[in-house]
DNA sequence: CACGTGATTTACACCGTGTCAAGTAGACAG
DNA sequence: CTGTCTACTTGACACGGTGTAAATCACGTG
């Protein structure tokens, strides 16, 4: 069964979904879906009524974070900002405030990238956005005259978007052991320095 | 058996390493050991022999592909440098060139690291290690006076690490685009201008 | 030539995923 | 009260991959 035509009961759903949300939380990416159905209280079978593979249930998990945490709240303050300079600030914050908490499950996807076509191509699709929200921000500081010379839009937005990848976040939040105000500050001065033209 | 107390034909061992790493290069990160062993031309069994499990197997792998590419070569090439600050730009030569040799291991690697501690642990050790030829460089550049000002240099030393890594490097060469000689050009310069005082 | 020892194979147990078929409990309509 | 539809359970099973145990082979030595 497809995950397009939902199925069963929302409330089963929606269990099913915290269920597996708290385990890739408590018990790292190796998720079983016996486990999952368990902590909901639903056979295991359920979970394959619901979302029909491993793979549709994690990119259902991915859209349920997306809303749970108000992805599209955050981001919109990145626009919001009055320069592009400041939007560069706000990106770097919605990564400092938004990565800890899609931690466990994004690195549960890429676990499973690998073994599976599907979330490969969703975790491609999502990277690929995170690139173009990146670009328009570089892009706007371009259209303001602050991008230091050296760099192109295209350069310039692909440093920031790497340099602020999740891999990069949890090295230094986990074994450097930065904060996450710490994260945004010097990732912030380390873009501007190298970035913007009068910084 | 463990691999510390190298068992059977030391040929063997060799056709076995290089039958998974052409595999890991040909094949990505779901490398079936029955695949090695019919590469190599041997049962599957003589695997876990050799190298007892695969996780054993994976970290043999690492070691050898280090010994093959001359790891130790490269990165002495970053210490004879005359000035930390040309270290650092042959540091970030040597993941333009090292990293994608070692790629397709690396992401092994990666996605097995969830599912068995002992690769978490090689490749943290790993990590750790790389971390700490990162500070000396940085070190150096401190050293000479070169370290912009608002940084100290732990800080400066886990950026210049974190930025490095090999999934923003895969990003930045795959999705983006970029030779391995721009990368070296561009994240020198990104890190040139953030970092040293009077870049 | 028997023999032991190291190298390797054949056979097997296990775990997790995904599938299938049959059954059940409750809501709701006629 | 009967039928039926939905949501789910139960139990079984095939498959693919890992790791292990037992049997077999190759070969140098007495």
């Amino acid at each position: 069964m497809s995950s397009s035509q939902p199925y069963g009961d929302p409330e089963t759903r929606e269990r099913l979904l915290r269920a597996a949300w708290d385990l890739a939380l408590e018990q790292g990416p190796s998720l079983r879906l016996a486990d999952v159905a368990a902590r909901a209280g639903v056979s295991r079978q359920a979970v394959y009524l619901h979302f029909g593979d491993r793979a549709r249930l994690l990119l259902a998990l991915l859209v349920w974070g997306d809303e749970a945490f108000k992805l599209g709240d955050l981001l919109a303050r990145v626009t919001e900002a009055r320069t592009g300079v400041e939007a560069l600030d706000r990106m770097v914050e919605v990564h400092a405030t938004y990565s800890p908490r899609i931690d466990a499950l994004a690195r549960t996807l890429e676990a499973h990238q690998y073994q599976d076509p599907a979330v490969a191509a969703a975790l491609r699709e999502r990277l690929d956005f995170r690139r173009t929200a990146h670009r328009a921000v570089i892009g706007r500081i371009a259209a303001e005259g602050d991008l230091a010379s050296g760099w192109t839009i295209d350069t310039a937005a692909d440093l920031f978007f790497a340099v602020t990848l999740p891999v990069p976040w949890r090295e230094l939040t986990g074994a450097s052991g930065w904060s996450a105000q710490q994260y945004a500050e010097r990732v912030s001065r380390l873009l501007r320095r190298a970035l913007i033209a009068h910084p």
